[in-house]
DNA sequence: GTTGTGGTATACAGAGCTGTCTCATCGCAG
DNA sequence: CTGCGATGAGACAGCTCTGTATACCACAAC
């Protein structure tokens, strides 16, 4: 009851639920902490792996929330999808951005990469790697180095 | 009706979903193309993501059953979570072979990577970007040309 | 104390989901 | 043609989900 007071339907909910996530998760923490973590653009980037390891590890871990709200929605102009699909923009953004200080020939690019390594090692986490996040920095420390030099031919 | 005619409950249908997906989707046709597309162990990983390409362009194109199946299914005891976890880690089996034939120096780890990739480039081309595949098919390259060498320190 | 405000419990309506049962139908083998 | 097995339509039971309405309760302001 309290539920229809405060939101409108369910779905109205959810969407709200979701731009809070973005607020408390994205901005507040993963941003903040990414960003205290490194010193360098490159430095900064890579914390991002050492955030989700300790995420991966919390005993309340449940995945991302924007996959999910994602995955869980395949009507293409369904609200709730169109939102995690902007909000998982938003955090690529985050990426791009740090790929440009970085000098990355291609910064869009990268951050998609980036942002592949990200979602799949929280799907495996979700699946039970608890390491994923460790090895998801390897991966992307090849990304890095590789990407100032051939990211894309000259 | 004909549903419990053939399956005790509608996750036993599930089940055998998943199976059938992992026989037709799996084997016959990730497993079957990659092999056929590629002529070196190397050839054969990075020929995954062609397959991927084409079919993330396939207008049925809905994601990954299985990964969708362990999202939907957060509880840890749940049967169809466990079976998605299974078919998950065949899938990686698969990878870790080639790895091994491919002498990479860590299969399992490298394997683990390399699903990485599978999955975040599924989730990717899910949220819309068609040419997911070929950017995660750039990073896996590079995953690749480092296995040998740099996979772990020797 | 009174009044108002916001949270909670309950009841309820309508819809959908899971699962069962019955009955009519249909393809086809003998 | 007869009969068998599988299929499908429909009704039905019980539950959950979404959403509404009402009444009750705690508490803060006055």
């Amino acid at each position: 009851m309290t539920l229809y007071r405060h939101y409108p339907s369910k779905d109205e909910l959810a969407l709200a639920f979701l731009r809070r996530r973005e607020e408390l998760w994205t901005r507040s923490w993963l941003q903040r902490d990414a960003e205290r973590r490194g010193r360098t653009p490159g430095a900064k980037l890579l914390a991002i792996f050492d955030v989700f390891d300790k995420w991966f590890r919390r005993s309340d871990f449940e995945g991302c929330s924007f996959v999910k709200a994602l995955l869980e929605h395949g009507e293409r102009g369904h609200r709730v999808r169109i939102a995690a699909v902007r909000h998982i923009g938003t955090i690529r953004t985050f990426v791009k951005q740090l790929a440009k200080e970085a000098c990355m020939r291609d910064p869009d690019g990268f951050a998609r990469q980036w942002q592949m390594l990200m979602m799949g090692c929280i799907v495996a986490a979700y699946a039970g790697d608890l390491d994923a996040a460790k090895r998801a920095k390897k991966a992307a420390s090849l990304l890095l180095a590789a990407g100032g030099r051939t990211g894309r031919r000259k």
